[in-house]
RNA sequence: GCGGGAAUAGCUCAGCGGUAGAGCGCCAGCCUUCCAAGCUGGGGGUCGCGGGUUCGAAUCCCGUUUCCCGCUCCA
């Protein structure tokens, strides 16, 4: 495959309406993006499958929509007040950064004056042996003063009320996961449900990176698809604990689900935590990286955050977070597995995977060979000429009749090639042409054949189909049926 | 926040002291019966922003903002 590096998607995204920096107009910001009109459809469409896929059709699964301000305690619980917080020092000399909290941990190198300079690495907390000074410079380098901590907030602070004060406030929200545990007892009583069960959610989550940047990878403003999924740590799944097995399959749920959506399955590969990469509440974490150009990065995490955040929004809150096991007879409190995926880093993921650049008749065409569902634009309608206006009528009102059930667009601004190449550029899957033959010539005394061509974008195969079979044509095209066997019930166009 | 590089038309870039250009794209017209065809015409840039040097700055200097590449963190 062709992998593009960051600043073609960059400018092609730009240069045909997928994303644009954000406030461009004021030089712009690398934190923040704007989905354009075929971005916004792109990303709808991810989400519409997800929910579909996770929450609609999973018979386990429920939905919920958390409002993103909430109770300043749920980040007290939560945690993130004092863990998304990390003073740092750096050194003046070798430029090395340190978390501060945890200089004193690490051994240090020392010039020592007693021994003429000679180098040591003297063992954390421990003063040299043979001057006895302790560590006031660089641990790395032994030679640069360190800068005072700076504190990095990764949560974005506001005040909820017209007030400034400081009982109002709050946060917005650094993850959707929080959302849903506030709302456990809420969702377990109102749909009466029975473990294990998960509840998703789709949502912008804001967190205040250190460095922001790689297009849309890493974003202050971002959105979540989560799913916390609660299991009964005390049932057995395949022999083991339910939340190690539930979260096995979580695993391979959400790989398969990008490569049912085009993504290639040898472009991503699965990254185990180790134990000083866990978060504060997790057990065991499982992150799906893909291959972006910048390098293997994540594309989402499955974590086992174990019974941690529902024990502690009921230590803050006083309520009781508990499931009654009706077997066992007792109240116990689940433990979750969240598969957590950023829509902008999925949406990344789909559109560098489909990104192709190709030869055809010596000429090189870019094409986006987006799953069909994820296309923005499904059909593109097309006059082969723009000067008839009974063909530049048909296209018209075909493109309104198929616009009742896909999204389509209408172009006649250029030649024929051109607008194929337009169309193949932004992933559109299906063109469907109106010609002379379409729709007759009075001129010469022929009547029309009521057929168009299809046009499907990979192949660049054509098919003449009835205009009375379009609708049953593209609804077996958009779902399971593939384009071969379509293809094969309609004779070919020339090309 | 630190170090390095960069910022000129929608995109890719040239111009590096004398007042802004190319290719592609876009728009209009002509032409054209299926894969970026051709011809003609057109719109579009206070050269990131602010200051300084100079008779004169896109060009030199200072500051600033933004972007890109490394160091750290996550979806």
């Amino acid at each position: 495959m062709t992998a593009p590096n960051m600043d073609v998607l960059v400018s092609l995204s730009k240069r045909r309406g997928f994303i644009f920096q954000s406030s461009e107009i004021y030089g712009g910001t690398g934190s923040c993006w704007d989905y354009g009109p075929l971005g916004v459809e792109l990303k709808q469409n991810i989400k519409r499958v997800w929910w579909r896929d996770f929450v609609q059709q999973r018979a386990d699964m429920v939905g919920l929509d958390a409002s993103i301000l909430m109770h300043a305690t749920v980040w007290k619980a939560s945690g993130h007040v004092d863990n998304f917080t990390d003073p740092m020092v750096d050194c003046r000399e070798c430029k090395h950064r340190f978390r501060a909290d945890q200089l004193d941990e690490m051994a240090w190198l020392h010039f020592c004056p007693a021994t003429k300079g000679n180098k040591f690495t003297i063992p954390a907390g421990e003063p040299c042996k043979h001057c006895g000074a302790t560590r006031t410079l660089c641990p790395h380098c032994g030679k640069g003063e360190l800068t005072a901590p700076r504190q990095f907030n990764l949560m974005f602070k506001t005040f909820m009320g017209p007030v400034e004060e400081d009982a109002a406030v709050t946060y917005l929200r650094p993850e959707t996961a929080q959302g849903i545990f506030v709302n456990f007892d809420n969702v377990l009583q109102s749909m009466r449900l029975k473990l294990p069960f998960g509840v998703g959610q789709i949502g912008k989550a804001f967190r205040n990176e250190i460095t922001p940047g790689n297009f849309i990878f890493r974003s202050r403003e971002f959105e979540q698809m989560e799913i916390e999924y609660f299991v009964n740590p005390n049932d057995r799944v395949d022999g083991r604990p339910a939340d190690e097995a539930v979260h096995d399959q979580w695993i391979e749920a959400c790989r398969a689900w990008f490569v049912r959506y085009g993504v290639a399955a040898d472009n991503m590969k699965l990254h185990e935590h180790d134990t000083a990469e866990l978060a504060h509440y997790s057990k065991r974490t499982v992150d799906i990286l893909y291959r972006f150009p910048m390098g293997w990065s994540e594309l989402m995490g499955i974590a086992n955050r174990t019974d941690f955040d529902l024990k502690q929004h009921s230590k803050f809150s006083g309520k009781s977070l508990t499931y009654f096991d009706e077997e066992r007879k007792e109240h116990i409190v689940p433990f979750v597995i969240e598969p957590s995926a950023g829509v902008d880093r999925a949406l990344l993921a789909f559109l560098l995977d489909a990104y192709r650049e190709e030869e055809v008749r010596g000429e090189k065409r870019v094409v986006l060979r987006f799953h069909r569902e994820l296309a923005p634009i499904k059909i593109a309608v097309l006059p082969l000429l723009k000067k008839r206006p009974e063909i530049v009528a048909t296209a018209h009102d075909l493109r309104a009749r198929l616009a009742r059930q896909w999204t389509t667009v209408y172009d006649d601004t250029a030649a024929i090639g051109r607008l194929y190449r337009r169309q193949d550029e932004v992933g559109t899957p299906y063109c469907v042409t109106v010609d002379v033959k379409t729709v007759g010539d009075r001129e010469k005394n022929e009547a029309g054949d009521g057929r168009v061509t299809i046009r499907e974008r990979d192949s660049m195969e054509q098919i003449r189909v009835p205009i009375a079979d379009l609708d049953t044509v593209f609804a077996r095209l958009m779902g399971e049926t593939a384009w071969s066997e379509v293809a094969a019930a309609y004779p070919r166009a020339e090309s």
